[in-house]
DNA sequence: ATAGTTATTGTGATATTGACACTTACTATT
DNA sequence: AATAGTAAGTGTCAATATCACAATAACTAT
């Protein structure tokens, strides 16, 4: 025990946002090497002492000069623990995915050039960064199928052409509006409001809201 | 980044079993404080150099005289890493969940003292090893909803009888014989055999085997 | 008034769910 | 040989969910 000499931790962040409808991850250039100039998830050290959510909280700070509270929702996803995947020696990474509506992000010389990349059209990227976005997309593509998920990317009011436009984005397939409508709202997570929105040359769309600005699960059951 | 400390790195790993129809997980008595004496998951330091699967390994044939291989499936968890879980200093550990058929512990004195214990009838237990174990627990539930997971607890032939109670078990709820029945063989994971299995007094039952003895996983769609 | 654009809505065929009880095949006992 | 006991095996009906598919409504700009 004395003796014993434990890896690097590390966390990184995969965090999602839809931007201009399209599903979205937040990458920021690193600053130096290994991979200096190359796109890479945000991440970094983990102390003792510290959580793995207080580093990525601070991490995403310091890096992306975004704040955690900005998030509308976070959950742990996967450690990556490969020997090999960081060429400087064995680090292991507790990842998160994180998913917030449509941000600012800021533009401060000190930050490592933050910015959202489709994720169908990702950059090169450093470590094992894709395994982890792609990991982090599955989990989604899943999650919004039993929980109420997507609300922590769609504005607080919306209409459901977003709504199914959202999980088209995610889901990266089509749906049947007729079927999609009818399903959805016989889950019963979402209200109509009285509101409408208003946006060109034709019939105004209601808004709705989620019932609940948290995580619902629906249970599925066997009998 | 000299500077930087990182916690310690440890893995525990909640491995279950049905023994006597009972959903049991595999523990071991603790050999030195904290906890000296107190029931406690498979678990241990992760050096650098090796994975988390590494450590489970060698941890598992260490402590409970179990083989990797004698699992019949394996999955990472969760990384629980409070600060104060561990007395002794930050401690981050990776868990995994392993399900395993009837096994046979070894007997050996070198051991700590491995024994299942049904889920529902836990002793204290060191750390937060409840909560670990719970979450393995809930994760579980959901698995065998929409995989053929449960075919790492039985053996290669079983009736359908011992399946629902297998389902019984882990769910902690009893399921209609008929609907169990009906829907379980539409689901297309599991074939009849031309064997029966006599047990008494009674009407031999029908032998059936899954057809994938590795994860199958049915996909649940929005659409 | 017309054209253009997006929102909204329904039906029928098929499959799934869930509640519910009797018959079958065997063994042990008499 | 008959009977009792035990677990295996099976079907129906009502309600609900799924899925394919197209016409009408509400607005703006010209």
């Amino acid at each position: 025990m004395s003796v014993y000499t434990p890896p690097i931790l590390t966390v990184d962040n995969v965090v999602f946002s839809l931007i201009a409808g399209d599903l979205s991850v937040l990458l920021i250039e690193r600053a130096n090497d290994p991979f200096k100039g190359v796109r890479a998830l945000p991440g970094g050290y983990n102390a003792a002492g510290e959580t793995t959510m207080d580093a990525v909280a601070r991490v995403l700070k310091s890096k992306a000069g975004i704040n955690l509270s900005e998030l509308n929702y976070i959950e742990q996803l996967y450690t990556f623990d490969t020997v090999a995947r960081d060429p400087r020696g064995h680090a292991v990474s507790v990842s998160y995915m994180g998913l917030c509506r449509d941000i600012v992000i800021p533009l401060d010389k000190g930050l490592q050039n933050p910015q959202f990349f489709p994720v169908k059209n990702l950059p090169k990227l450093a470590y094992d960064h894709v395994d982890i976005i792609s990991y982090a997309h599955t989990r989604l593509c899943f999650k919004i199928t039993y929980t109420n998920v997507v609300w922590a990317l769609l504005p607080n009011m919306f209409t459901l052409t977003q709504l199914q436009s959202a999980y088209e984005s995610i889901l990266m397939k089509s749906l049947d509006k007729r079927n999609f409508r009818k399903k959805f709202l016989s889950l019963g997570l979402v209200v109509a409001s009285k509101e409408f929105f208003k946006d060109g040359a034709h019939r105004p769309a209601r808004l709705y809201k989620f019932k609940k600005q948290s995580l619902e699960v629906l249970s599925r059951s066997f009998d």
